[in-house]
DNA sequence: AGGCCACTTTACGTTAACGTAAACTTCCCC
DNA sequence: GGGGAAGTTTACGTTAACGTAAAGTGGCCT
């Protein structure tokens, strides 16, 4: 078996731990384009990987507008010169904020080692208190 | 000089880009704590470092209240065993979360890769139409 | 004194991203 | 053939994070 050719709703809602009702929702929005058996919506694999796509950009702070985005630059819409120019520029964009998301992770980063040094500092100097006082 | 005591409202706002409103209303849910001259409100260094810490978190995709978190953290509260404790454990979540967010940020990056080689081969293709077109 | 600015409080409005409930169909199972 | 289980549509509700408007205060300038 190499990787399955489609989802039901229930299966991607489990696979990612979000709701059905979250799942219709991003198709309501155009970020999913499932096909339909009977009116039972049948999602692809594309459609799977977008979704991937969607709760990683929520994890980052995305909204489902700039995911939206993000998943209209992997297909391949690519025909003419102008639509390519803008692509690559938005492409840029994205990676300007990736860039910013980096900074900003490492200084919260510091911040935490920071914290922790701290809240270690306290720990001992109870310790040194509390054997003074047997 | 070495750096300002206090700041008023407006000069946050124009530095940080964001309303008076804004910073009210964070204030409101308890995540700056300005003191008072008469009944306009005067913002301490802490104060500032604090909004920068929300700005942040805002990027990075963090509640207010997860901001909230971790503005606490660095705030020495540590007295007790038990808190300190719990504060560790805390400052290991962040750090967790803040894991994953970079995992996200380099699959995001590669994915953006892929995109601009993508285009810029639609692009290549686009041009050997042209010349074999005079 | 008049006017302008920056600040204040109070309060209702708005948007994104779903939650939740109701009423329905379809299929499968025993 | 009755009853789940999983799917569907429709529609109103909710929360976070502010926006926006109205009405007032205090200082400074000329």
């Amino acid at each position: 078996m190499t990787l399955k050719q489609s989802y039901g709703i229930g299966e991607l809602a489990r696979e990612f731990d979000v709701t059905t009702r979250t799942i219709r929702f991003y198709e309501d929005q155009g970020l999913l384009t499932p096909r339909r058996r009977g009116q039972t919506r049948i999602y692809s694999p594309a459609d799977r990987v977008a979704l991937k796509l969607i709760l990683r950009g929520k994890r980052l702070g995305f909204s489902l507008a700039e995911s939206g985005d993000l998943i209209r630059l992997y297909q391949p819409t690519g025909d003419n010169r102008q639509q390519l120019g803008a692509l690559l520029e938005k492409i840029d964009e994205k990676r300007t904020q990736l860039r910013q998301h980096l900074v900003d992770i490492q200084i919260m980063q510091q911040d935490l080692d920071a914290a922790e040094e701290r809240a270690r500092q306290a720990l001992k100097e109870l310790e040194n208190k509390e054997s003074s006082d047997v």
